[in-house]
This record gives structure tokens, sequence and C-alpha cells, in this order.
DNA sequence: TGGCAGGGGTTGA
DNA sequence: TCAACCCCTGCC
């Protein structure tokens, strides 16, 4: 058992908001809150107060979870120095605790490729069915690592559709094939400027911007990164053009979110997305 | 119970 | 620029 001290950080706020898909909420009956994977160690976790407490294997220590869930003093130093605006603050207020996750690249690739045109309960469903039909069950347990570019390279298109990824089967089969050749060097994106590795990413098939962008804020560190979807694309115009009957295009809200939010605007759509869908359009 | 619309995007013409 | 792509969910 690992019990951890927190400050700022809500783990149903963290593992709901839609940026990692290997986690299950438990009935509230249960002793555990959350059951899911902490790159690739499967455990059981549960908050209380400002203690979260984890159930897994001895390879689970605090400098994993604090990895994984960004519990750093650096993260606290970026979160208590964002930018001063009015809707981002309440988001902030409403959704206190709400972290970005740092990801495996690889799993964090395939989630969001799989993605399209899909909601959160369908994605975190067919990470559970690759995992349970082509991962490596974890020694001891009854859970499965998720699988490998180069696994998932070695199977068919029909075997990936069977795992219900329709017609983003395709796409996966051949990101994984891309990657297993060698085509991506992780570790370089991170150190590249957004643009640049955005554009990289976007040489995998099934990856376009948006998809490039959340793998680098959720997988690379990238910050900046701001992916645009049709909630960002609603939250932006409601929320910063409301006199604007048309919606402006991309690139001038993009430009708007540099300036109002700067190199952590990445955050900022973090907070202001998860916000506007479970409490802003709620409230209305 | 069944039909229908719509959903967190990308591709290729 | 736009149709096509799968399939699940919610609604009537």
């Amino acid at each position: 058992m690992l019990q951890l001290i927190t400050k700022n950080f809500s783990l149903h706020h963290t593992l709901s908001c839609g940026q990692t898909f290997c986690w299950k909420q438990l009935p509230a009956s249960a002793s555990w809150q959350w059951q899911g994977y902490i790159y690739d160690i499967p455990c059981l976790a549960r908050q209380v107060g400002n203690v979260i407490i984890f159930e897994g294997s001895a390879e689970l220590d605090e400098a994993l979870v604090r990895r994984y869930f960004n519990l750093t003093p650096a993260w606290d130093q970026i979160l208590s120095s964002l930018p001063d605006d009015s809707w981002l603050n309440q988001a902030r207020k409403e959704v206190a605790g709400l972290r970005c996750v740092h990801e495996p690249w690889w799993e964090c690739t395939a989630n969001f490729i799989c993605s399209s045109l899909k909601q959160i309960p369908q994605i975190e469903q067919i990470n559970q069915n690759l995992r349970s039909r082509f991962g490596q069950v974890i020694s001891g347990t009854s859970f499965y690592r998720f699988p490998s570019a180069e696994t998932l390279a070695t199977l068919s298109e029909k075997d990936l559709r069977d795992c219900k990824l329709g017609y983003r089967a395709k796409h996966l089969f051949r990101a994984a094939h891309q990657v297993s050749h060698g085509a991506i060097s992780w570790n370089s994106l991170e150190q590249m400027p957004l643009q640049q590795a955005s554009c990289e990413l976007q040489k995998l098939a099934g990856v376009g911007e948006k998809v490039a962008h959340c793998i680098l804020l959720y997988a690379g560190n990238h910050l900046d990164a701001f992916p645009f979807d049709v909630w960002v694309f609603r939250l932006m115009h409601e929320l910063y053009y409301p006199k604007r009957r048309v919606m402006p295009d991309q690139k001038t809200m993009d430009r708007k979110a540099q300036k109002l939010f700067g190199a952590t605007r990445g955050i900022a759509q973090h907070y202001l997305f998860h916000w506007y869908r479970t409490c802003y359009m709620k409230s209305r």
C-alpha cells in the first residue's frame, strides 16, 4: 500500500476528463474508487482529502506515481502562475485539482488515433480490448500490458477491427508499422518546438493536428500544445467571442489562445475543456 | 423493439 | 473543400 500527501490534486477530475483511457471508475460501494494502470503497473486507487492511496505491486513507488500525475514542485509552480483570466479562474475553482497526466508515448498515440468520432467510454473499451487480446499478461495478475507497436504490427487489420476500432483499425495498423520501423524518435519530440514536433507526429497514419497536439500535451510535456476539437471550438466561440454569430476560424482562435494563455495554454485548455463539459454546460 | 441522428477526426480525391 | 469512413449511444 502506497500513500501520498498531495495538494491541489483531484484523482476524480484527473482520471475522468478524457486524457487517459486505461482507468475504470469503481462502484460507490467498493472500497477503492479507481482501477487502472500507471506505466503498465496495475493498481487500485482512492483519495481521501489530500491523501491518495494506491494498491499495486512492489514496482509502484512514489516517484512513479508523482511522475505519472505530475505531482512535482515544478508543476505546482506552473499551476500557481497560470494567467489571470476570469473564465480560467472559474474553471480552476470548479474543477480544482485537475492535472495533466504523463502517459507513455505509444499508448497515448494509439489511444488518440482510436479517438476520432468516439466518446470516452468507447475509447476506454478499445484500450481494454487491445490489452486483453494482444497485450502480455502481467505475471501474477489477471491484467495485461498495453500491446507494443511491434506487436500490433504483426497482426492483421481485421484483428484490430475486432477490437471495435472500425475504420480506425487501418490507421492504427499502419501507424504501428511506421513506429515499429523507427519512423518516430519519441525522445527527440520532447526537445523540438511545438510545430516541428506536431509535423513529425503527423507523419503517422491517423494522426492529424488535433491528435498530434493531444499526444504532445499528455505524453510529451508540451504545455503549449492546444488541441482544437469540437468542444474547444465551441467553448472558445462562446466564452471568448460572445458577440460573433459566426465562429472564428482556427488560426484566429489559436492566436487568441496564445495571447491569453501563453506558453502554458495546454493546461488552460485542459481546465477549460473539462470544466465547460462538466460544469458550465450542465448549469445552463 | 427498431430506426435514426450524431459523435472529442483523418484521409484522399 | 468535402464525402466517406465504423459503430455505439441516446432518443423517440
